[in-house]
DNA sequence: CGTAAATAACTGACCAGTCAGTTATCAATG
DNA sequence: CATTGATAACTGACTGGTCAGTTATTTACG
């Protein structure tokens, strides 16, 4: 023993934070149900008793992980997409490469894919992730499209759909990489399939006149 | 006691597919990890021990689900897209109409969820699913595109990612269905987003000359 | 000191996989 | 047409291990 270390510190203020970090993490490597909260407070550098101090329950950790993690990333995203003045054949390249840049670079794909995961055996972990994260993204990438309709840059037909043919292969392209890469399927460079798919999109989507 | 009746009968060929029957069911409600043999039996009529009487693991278990109710489904489709002599123009709608309703009306959907969701505890049973559906699904779409390309009917570009777009909306609205609308998202047609995706796409793959 | 932060040992519930014992079924026999 | 083994299908109680959440105790620090 070295005394004049103490054994641990009280740092009231620090640990939330550490806390939802690691949580994150292991999170993202095992799915909620699997994570153990030992390993948890064991990355945290605490015992998992620490970790009710500050959590009343497994769930209650999992959505300050959302809250401190994902929102402001999406924040990030809204900023950009919130362009509504913008003709929509340049606001659109620019709001792909703005996600896939996201998409590869934070923990948001780990954490889309646990709410997949355990959205039936944990129902207020998908809600709250629809509540907070997809309808919220959804409704931006829908208005948008709806403006440029208003404005005749974009075709008809429900907005909501073509929202959905612009997000869906991103969505796929993550999960390509989240489940079937670590397993030995061939990788999928994101940033490259998205700028395809934008411009394949905009030729489908745009009015004739507003390709000009 | 009803004495003339037996408390069970041995029935040594029908158990299997009983089996592997109510094991889907289970799987899907429950995903991998959290669905209990005890229940996938009792569903089936047995008990827990003659499951291991047909199958050795939980994991051999879901091998025989995909093998059984998954393939021919997959099987189906393929039929269809290997008409590669058909236009481009004419084949990508009936593939898409068959495929949306492939996923409204099979297990597909809840067992891709199940694979997406167990994938990172569970490699093998990703490796099964990639091996033996997605990348033969993928493949399948993707001779089709090509083959599209080399009579210039569709655009040049990586047809992998072509494929990709065509699909990637698809996949979004399955999930959309299995996660997002059990916790009361507003609910998505999927034929209908599967008939003005394809239109969408159609007009962003096809080259000008094949659009006449 | 007092007290709040943090620990570590503990509890209770859960469940995959095992196995000793039970019972349906059927072929052989009287 | 019974009766009787023999056999293999089937059962259900049990084991060993895991893990969320609890609590009695220790320790940092104003």
């Amino acid at each position: 023993m070295t005394p004049g270390q103490p054994r641990w510190r009280r740092r009231k203020d620090a640990r939330p934070a550490e806390i939802v970090t690691a949580a994150l993490e292991v999170f993202a490597e095992r799915g909620f149900a699997a994570a153990r909260l030992d390993d948890i407070a064991a990355r945290a550098g605490v015992s998992k008793g620490a970790l009710y101090l500050y959590f009343e329950t497994k769930q209650e950790l999992f959505e300050a992980v959302v809250r401190d993690t994902v929102l402001p990333d999406l924040d990030a995203v809204e900023q950009v997409a919130t362009n509504l003045e913008l003709p929509f054949r340049q606001l659109a390249p620019m709001l792909a490469a703005r996600l896939a840049l996201l998409l590869t670079t934070s923990s948001l794909p780990a954490v889309a894919k646990m709410v997949i995961a355990e959205s039936r055996n944990f129902p207020d972990l998908a809600r709250v992730w629809h509540d907070q994260v997809v309808s919220r993204a959804l409704g931006v990438l829908t208005g948008v499209v709806k403006a440029a309709q208003a404005r005749g840059e974009v075709r008809p037909g429900d907005p909501r759909f073509h929202a959905l043919s612009i997000a869906g292969p991103m969505l796929m392209g993550v999960l390509w990489r989240e489940v079937l890469e670590p397993v030995g399927a061939e990788p999928i460079d994101l940033p490259a399939l998205a700028m395809q798919h934008v411009e394949t999109a905009l030729v489908g989507l745009l009015t004739p006149e507003a390709r000009a």
